[in-house]
DNA sequence: AGACATGTGTAACTTGTATTACGGTTGCGA
DNA sequence: TCGCAACCGTAATACAAGTTACACATGTCT
């Protein structure tokens, strides 16, 4: 098999697997469903994947890279930090509350080696508040930017991961999510005057 | 057997089970280790609880109860909303992201019917919110309190309760969650000058 | 004290699933 | 085209854990 075709298979089967993961959870995804699901063979799971924890650990790395490469911030809308936040906010939510999301979140929740967490943790926020520090950091000098991506960032998600992730919320809708985006950014601009809507240097 | 030695048993026996989930989590404590820690039969357990989703249930409601009843504001405590949030916000970061409740989230995470996560967010954030919600009520007039709350939560708490069930933080400790608490508080008053600080009507 | 309900400790029983093994097939390189 | 390595589909293996059954102990009530 090509390397190519071989990696658009490796693809085929981590979405298989995380298809069935948001379906059934980490426990009842069993290694025999994603083979069948994927049209793989045990064996060729074993082989690249060692075993299910293995299988699960490229999973959620490839789907997590995926994620956070859609929640880039353009380069051109760091010049406008308020009209990015706009766009940002809603994006955020819709992806951190997406089914993807909580299913990648309960298995790292179920996962005691902490693999999961770890990576989730560092192509999420590792990489999201960074994008954000930055932001602020242009858009309103100094005043410990990161402290102000902390502020943003509860004041835009609240509780709402962990309420999606034990099962007691469904994703909000988009009419929802743009509502809490809004009400975060008018507060972020009420506590930090000097806000986004201040010119880039 | 006594209805009181009974029910002191059960206690014994959801308190063996909490400290076994804590420690290994949901998929790896077995009825068998829960019987073994608390010295019960299997018997008993499957007589008293039906089965293991049973028995988890029940530990899960006896003790978010337990932990519910130690986040009740004194009443006297709201008549100086102030103070009150001082000493209740500290003790919310600390209850919500110590160990035990992390791992009640964590099986609630797990627990694809959903029980486990209805039972916490009934006894948690549907027994706290409404407190605060009352607090913010009398300390500043309307401006929907219940939003106030949110706001409040989101600045206190942030993104540390997903944060701490992915397995990606130690729980803060005493220094941070102070800072954490003055600093939402200090920011609630920005937000809304009316603030706590308000006297009581 | 004696009978009995309630528990304990342990040993089956059953089922589900991770993991391995194997025969047939297919696609790639010579 | 031929040989071979990789892969598929399925069966076999091994084991862990939920659940049930049983023999013995213990505390309760008459």
């Amino acid at each position: 098999m090509r390397q190519e075709t071989r990696k658009a298979r490796r693809k085929e089967i981590q979405q298989a697997a995380l298809a069935l993961l948001v379906q059934h959870g980490y426990a009842a995804t069993t290694m025999a469903s994603v083979a069948k699901a994927a049209g793989a063979s045990l064996e060729t799971l074993y082989k690249w994947y060692g075993d299910k924890p293995g299988l699960f650990r490229a999973m959620v790395q490839a789907n997590i890279e995926d994620l956070r490469d859609a929640l880039v911030m353009s380069t051109e809308a760091f010049h406008d930090p308020l009209a990015a936040l706009q766009e940002f906010g809603p994006r955020l939510i819709a992806v951190l509350t997406s089914e993807e999301v909580v299913a990648l979140n309960r298995a790292a929740a179920a996962d005691s080696s902490g693999d999961l967490g770890r990576i989730i943790a560092e192509a999420g926020r590792g990489s999201i508040a960074p994008q954000l520090t930055d932001l602020f950091a242009r858009a309103m000098e100094s005043d410990k930017p990161a402290l102000i991506t902390e502020i943003y960032l509860g004041l835009l998600l609240g509780d709402l991961q962990i309420r999606r992730v034990i099962g007691r919320m469904p994703p909000p809708d988009a009419i929802e999510t743009r509502e809490r985006s809004d009400r975060a950014l008018e507060l972020l601009c009420r506590l930090y005057p000097a806000c986004p809507s201040k010119p880039p240097t």
